[in-house]
DNA sequence: ACGAAAAATGTATCCGGATACATTTTTACG
DNA sequence: CGTAAAAATGTATCCGGATACATTTTTCGT
């Protein structure tokens, strides 16, 4: 491969002008440019940009730490990170980290021996919380988005999950449901905790009593979403409405129930969150929440990058809209069950 | 940040030593290696791998070329691939290319920028054609998996799509069909093509005419399953079953179906390709070929691998199993229709 | 045509770790 | 104890582009 120097000797000019007829163009005449010009084509030349980026102590590398890449919503955010990344310049370095703290450290310090610049974590969990002073100097430059943590000096993206949990349990209770379970994501998480305080909100509001029992565990799986329906349908005072937090389980209990011989929504209604390509193509339609996956990935970048050429002050705090979209999972409560 | 020669300062060496110490532990005394360790420790030296690598002309780094990211088996393939280059040491920098050619090459350059060391293509192109020479010097490293060239002297890693398809048409041909559509991909596409290829195998070998008629194009998308089910009922002599070539669109022909009150498999089989978690939670359950997603992704890192580290001789051309897995969404043909 | 300012170009050095080669220290054996 | 071999360590240089600073050339007004 051909160096700068040899375009520099072809070209009977310095190394400092073949550098500038590249980057600053207008600083070199427009003879020289093209002896230049025409020396890099003779020799084929490019420039190597690991000599350049060691040089200049910036990677162009974003470190996206994600639970799982094989998932729709996850799989729509990365493609938002991507485009936009791509846009100005930067490339993703994709880390899968099946939400493991050991793994999310590792690529994060990746940073600090200077294969990244920034990190990008999809989940509620800083790698090095002792680190979190946000616009400090030797803090690991890093953006939260989807999932994000309370008290954090990071900037963040994400939801108003409380919001949108508590908009869909109203659109619930607007069609007579009264007992309201709830398939759960991850313990411990601030995503699960707020959609079960907007759950909790819009049941106060509506003056019923909330009923712990109602709550089951889940992780975001088809498989979690069918177990949990398979345990509620087997109780005596079952549920006429489930809530799943995401749209995977709320395909997999739809599966379940309808393979116990009930009908969604007639014996019992569905709800799913995400709206994931697969939602309208469930049967029946899921009713979810949209959120706009693709701009929480090129929001997180557009801050990171904003975060490490220091155009920002103090860590700004996104919150994405969501929309309740109505499909056909959910309808009103027979007849049966609301006189209860 | 600190580097190399203030931690050889405060430990008392010289830089060799600091830079042997943590390459070849084995050639300092322990004396040393200690002194050069706690040097290490008080300082928070991080060596800059940056450096490092624009040294050794290694970047590390893996370019993925795919053409949907949000698309749920190149997930599975990318979250193989991602575990397999982290074991051995690499990064992944994935690009989301939307299938352009000329997006492609952009990325693909990264490489002669030595911002990579090599490519992984997950679609039928190859963005420097003139350089596809395999071993060569000078040629791109690359790997062709998923959807791959015919003659390329890349290596690949491929399905053998011609006898998966052959196989799923033989299944439906054993139920008793005699008319089956197949939904396919994108035109130009060896994968569509070879499975074409397999599904005429099996209709000559049972003695059934091929009728392009029978032929629907589509995008593997949910979308293209839908439209393509559509016009398919519409047609007076509709088909008894849709073999789709990826199982979104097989989902998306299902849904169609069963809103026009057809139902699945008694009035119309459906079989997808694919088995990517959804299938199974499908309403039916889809038959479907299930491919090893996640070993197309460690298998192609591991040849490109051996490839940058000048393990191969000639290009190996990597054919992975796969396993038609029945459901039922695939059933016999009603006697209305095989009486014809 | 002269001189000052502006434009263009060149020189030398830096970035930080790796390593060939040189040098010093230790080991081991007669 | 002496010396050769082995082990340990040090010195100097390289990788390739960027750039501060120095130097040369051009421009332009008078």
């Amino acid at each position: 491969m051909s160096n700068n120097r040899e375009v520099a000797k072809l070209a009977g000019v310095s190394v400092a002008t073949v550098s500038r007829a590249l980057q600053k163009p207008e600083l070199v005449s427009l003879k020289t440019r093209n002896k230049v010009l025409s020396a890099i084509k003779k020799l084929d030349y490019r420039p190597n940009l690991m000599a350049a980026k060691f040089r200049s102590g910036k990677t162009g590398n974003l470190v996206v730490l994600v639970p799982t890449v094989a998932n729709l919503f996850f799989a729509r955010v990365i493609s938002g990170m991507q485009e936009a990344a791509h846009q100005k310049g930067y490339s993703i370095l994709l880390c899968n980290t099946f939400g493991d703290p050991e793994m999310e450290e590792g690529y994060a310090k990746m940073v600090h021996t200077c294969q990244a610049d920034g990190v990008i974590q999809l989940r509620a969990y800083n790698p090095f919380p002792a680190q979190d002073t946000g616009g400090s100097s030797t803090a690991l430059p890093m953006v939260n988005a989807c999932e994000v943590l309370d008290n954090t000096t990071v900037p963040t993206v994400t939801l108003d999950n409380r919001a949108a949990a508590r908009a869909m349990t109203e659109h619930l209770l607007q069609l007579g449901h009264r007992r309201i379970a709830v398939v759960m994501g991850p313990k411990n998480s601030p995503l699960t905790r707020d959609r079960l305080a907007g759950y909790r909100d819009a049941l106060q509001e509506a003056g019923i009593a909330f009923d712990e029992s109602l709550l089951c565990p889940g992780d975001f799986t088809l498989h979690s979403g069918r177990k949990a329906a398979g345990e509620l349908i087997e109780r005596k005072d079952s549920p006429t409405a489930i809530f799943c937090e995401n749209d995977e389980m709320a395909m997999g209990a739809i599966q379940r129930l309808k393979q116990s011989g009930l009908r969604v929504p007639e014996d019992i209604s569905v709800a799913g969150f995400d709206d994931i390509a697969f939602a309208q193509f469930s049967d029946p339609p899921l009713t979810t929440i949209a959120q706009p996956a693709e701009e929480f990935g090129s929001t997180a970048v557009s801050l990171l990058i904003d975060l490490l050429e220091g155009r920002i002050k103090k860590a700004p705090k996104v919150t994405l809209p969501f929309e309740l979209v109505v499909r056909s999972s959910t309808g009103p409560t027979s007849n049966k069950e609301t006189v209860q």
